[in-house]
DNA sequence: CTACGTGCAAAAGCTTTGCATGCGT
DNA sequence: ACGCATGCAAAGCTTTTGCACGTAG
């Protein structure tokens, strides 16, 4: 959950050197898309309160906006409705969702290896695997 | 893009079978929907007004859903807002969405077979093609 | 004649924006 | 000290909901 790409504090400077400030805010924000794994800008903001109670919901969207502009965070739509957002500091992932029980499952890229290849030479199309998002039934809800 | 499935006039005859009734506003909203090949709900409700300038946008939510359950019509996500509802009157397809140039394109399920036999093998997943969007570069817009 | 579907208006989310203040550099 | 980032409040959108009326069956 900390080691990857931006272990440490790297990104820290990172932010600094694209003109970003540090902020309490920016570290707690991120460090609570680290610890939910995937979640809405809701959830972030709740997790974030937990600390520092008088966080905005604002600056919960404008720093996920700045994250992801860094790289450390990416977001995918899971539902319908809201977007989540999970940290990048593990390796890059797609998801599977369950229309049935809403589970998420996070698949190595790897599997859509095929797919990206064929897309891009009958195609010409260079596809993000990693806001890619695959709704389905899973193994358990697929059972007769 | 009147032939397929439920070509003709078929699908009335099963909107009433299913306890729906046959409106002016779901044969106009189906069409809309033909028309456009894929629309937001507001792009719906437009195309609908310039034959009826009544039409209301709640009607035109209900209908979508409705249609939808009918298996009429479906919706993707072609954009980080808003859901984008095409006609099942073709085949099946799932989509390209390039970031650059925000164009769309449409695409045989045939080319995500890979994926979808790894999903079923590896994960136990049945996954639904037609919901599919992969977001990416286009051809032109990944030109040197 | 029934009761489902529609239009209208208001409510409900969720996200964005304008400002004054605070704080990182 | 400068100016970006934040909190707050209000506006903006899209979608949903409650109701009374219209109309399909």
């Amino acid at each position: 959950m900390t080691d990857g790409p931006d272990a440490g504090g790297d990104w820290r400077s990172r932010l600094r050197e694209q003109g970003y400030r540090l902020t309490p805010q920016r570290e707690l924000i991120l460090a609570a898309v680290e610890t939910l794994g995937h979640a809405t800008p809701d959830e972030v903001l709740a997790e974030a309160r937990r600390t520092a109670p008088s966080v905005n919901a604002s600056t919960v969207y404008r720093t996920l906006e700045v994250l992801e502009g860094l790289g450390l965070v990416r977001h995918a739509h899971l539902s319908d409705r809201a977007p989540t957002y999970h940290s990048v500091g593990g390796r890059e992932h797609f998801h599977l969702k369950c229309r049935n029980c809403q589970r998420v499952e996070s698949v190595d890229p790897e599997v859509a290896g095929g797919l990206l290849e064929a897309l891009r030479t009958q195609h010409g199309f260079v596809a993000d695997v990693g806001h890619l998002t695959v709704f389905g039934r899973c193994e358990t809800c697929e059972e007769p």
